[in-house]
DNA sequence: CATGAATGAGTCTTCATTCAT
DNA sequence: AATGAATGAAGACTCATTCAT
């Protein structure tokens, strides 16, 4: 019944409703990440809570509602994250790292977070429909990286590069290697990848790479 | 019904029977890829070769036999190709180059494929079964890359580096890369990003990034 | 909570209380009119007045009570006017007349009233509870109309005639054509009906149909 | 999953399968007519024919669609049996008499179905939905009726009188007597109310009410 | 081998009803 | 008196699976 009839301004949802979602949205992302999209039922979700099947319904339009919100929550938070470091840096090169190590930090704290993500990257909605949903997810940040890297160029930071390419490829790198986490969590050392995808770019976008030796340090 | 009761040594199956498994399966990764997993239903499945829902049962013990054959056939298939255009090559320069091509190749030449790799990344089973029947996947394919780093090294191709997680980064940028042009076609180009992904571990891997071979090594 | 439970004498619903209960009646009246029974749901009818579900539940014992009560709400309103008109009526002929044309002219100004009614026949409660219901709603209006004719017949201005069926065929040509015009208001013309109506019960009831009074009793 | 695909022509339904169909559609309407619209569920009308809630799902699109089957049937079986006896005569007189007949015939012969058409009356879709559908169903009738008339009076049967109105009155003085009867039982006398009707509309439609005393009586 | 009819468990959804505040 | 949150039963619908023919 959510996505409540706005007359006016005044239709905000009250504390305790919104204290409600968010346990439900929780509740949501653990139940996927344990038992899997297919079997996270309402019913499942609920029993998560210790509610009945009827509290999701009261407080969620449908199924469909409430794991859109929880794709949002989920991208939300990681984003949210992921920005602020990103943004404590003031160089391109320190944005690029921030980028990357960000991302292997939220992932490694939020392990069923990420666990739920990959659930619901192919089970959501119809194809067609997935494509609508991730391109929103995806271009900004794709956006937002092409616009780091055109910054680096301009800084001098670094050289002339293909930044649309470069821009999903950073992208790729990292989440393709946490899906590989998600998938088998001892085989994939996120420390030590992290550490290999930052001296990766570093090399790959720094200007003369190897003929300036000398001012090549100073990390 | 399969899992066919290995009475003597005579059990092979038919010709014919071989014949409608491959059909059935191929219908399925079509029908996965149109619709996708939650809407590949049998009936669905049945109705894209023209057959009653009751062949599939009788060519599969359940659905999850048919979708882990799918998953198989579908590993199967990238990884044959890939593997010859590895193997083609001599140097490990050649064969990491290859190895970067061929899997963008098989990728733009079988799109729905790929969409149903996407489509069944998260669908099928609980999280804990995938863990094991991914790892199955990913581990050789990591082993098989180690081993080709390790070669690189050996022959003087490579510089040293740390060849568990390279191996890892190298499969996530391919794949990353293959699961963003699945969802959004259009705002990636495979080429570009093929070509990017080749300069990118060329310079990482190469013994003297640049000219100044003799600093180099503090990495 | 209705049904109150009546210690001493004093148990009158409070004038606030009333005026709740005719604006939900009212409002169940509109909302089954626009929407249908089915869909007049309790929360659909607090909404047509603004108000909570848990008003209707505070002011009525259950929803079948409540439905109970817009039904005799309904056939109160129509009967009361109804009465009035013939009432004013002095002569079997003339009461006769009202009677129809009374009929008429309340479905004419209360078209939502006549969906409700309409709504209403075949989905409150089971065949046989209905039986009972209905019961009591037409065995007096067939008595009263057998009453009007029997005194046609005592004043003479009636002929000889079975007033049992008759009564029953009067009730039924007026709510028959009503129903009609429920389903297709542009379909039925009310007042050509009500004239013709008129017309065919006077010369069906009238002593001398035409001049011929003496070979006319053959019946 | 019923309204096949029709592929080509040769896509009709099989014996069995149309048997099974009407087998649900009389066991929908006895379960009606038995426990009404609302308690009428899929469960219930199964239980009616002693096999699994699923069948009905198999063979009928939704409930929706087989309750608009059995409204169709319904209409379709009373029309053609009141049909056939209308052709039967020739003179206009005879048809509208055989007409009245042949509604009361019916429906004392065909209790159950008349109890359903009633519960159906209100409750099928949104009173929108249920203009339309009617409308499809009392238009050709009044059409019908408005033709006879006419036929009458161009034989020189009846007198001039207005078609469209008579026609809709008719209609309500049959439906509505059944309704009635549908409701109370035993306080409608099915015969009597026929025979008075047929007199009434004799009386009515004749072409020299009273005057023409020596040709009257030829009927 | 294949079919299509049937099954029944499981899911989402709706809704009257209850109750603490 | 009124509210909003919660309940739990009931309903329609989907679908993998079985089985007689």
């Amino acid at each position: 019944m959510r996505t409540k009839n706005k007359i006016d301004g005044q239709n905000e949802l009250s504390f305790i409703e919104v204290a409600r979602q968010q346990q439900i949205i929780e509740a949501t992302i653990q139940t996927i990440a344990r038992s899997g999209y297919l079997q996270a039922s309402l019913a499942e979700i609920a029993k998560e809570i210790g509610v009945s099947k009827g509290v999701i319904s009261y407080h969620f339009a449908s199924k469909d509602d409430l794991i859109a919100q929880v794709i949002a929550t989920l991208h939300a938070r990681s984003t949210a994250f992921i920005q602020s470091q990103v943004d404590a840096q003031v160089s391109a090169t320190g944005k690029l790292q921030a980028c990357i190590e960000a991302s292997f930090a939220f992932a490694s704290t939020h392990r069923n977070h990420m666990i739920a993500v990959v659930e619901l990257l192919g089970s959501f909605g119809s194809p067609q429909e997935r494509q609508h949903f991730y391109a929103g997810e995806y271009n900004p940040a794709r956006a937002y990286l092409e616009n780091l890297l055109e910054l680096g160029q301009q800084t001098g930071e670094f050289r002339a590069l293909s930044t649309s390419p470069l821009a999903a490829l950073i992208l790729s790198a990292i989440d393709g290697t946490i899906i590989q986490w998600v998938f088998h969590e001892h085989a994939i050392n996120l420390d030590d990848c992290q550490r290999e995808l930052v001296a990766l770019f570093r090399l790959y976008t720094q200007k003369t790479p190897g003929v300036s030796k000398r001012s090549d340090n100073n990390t």
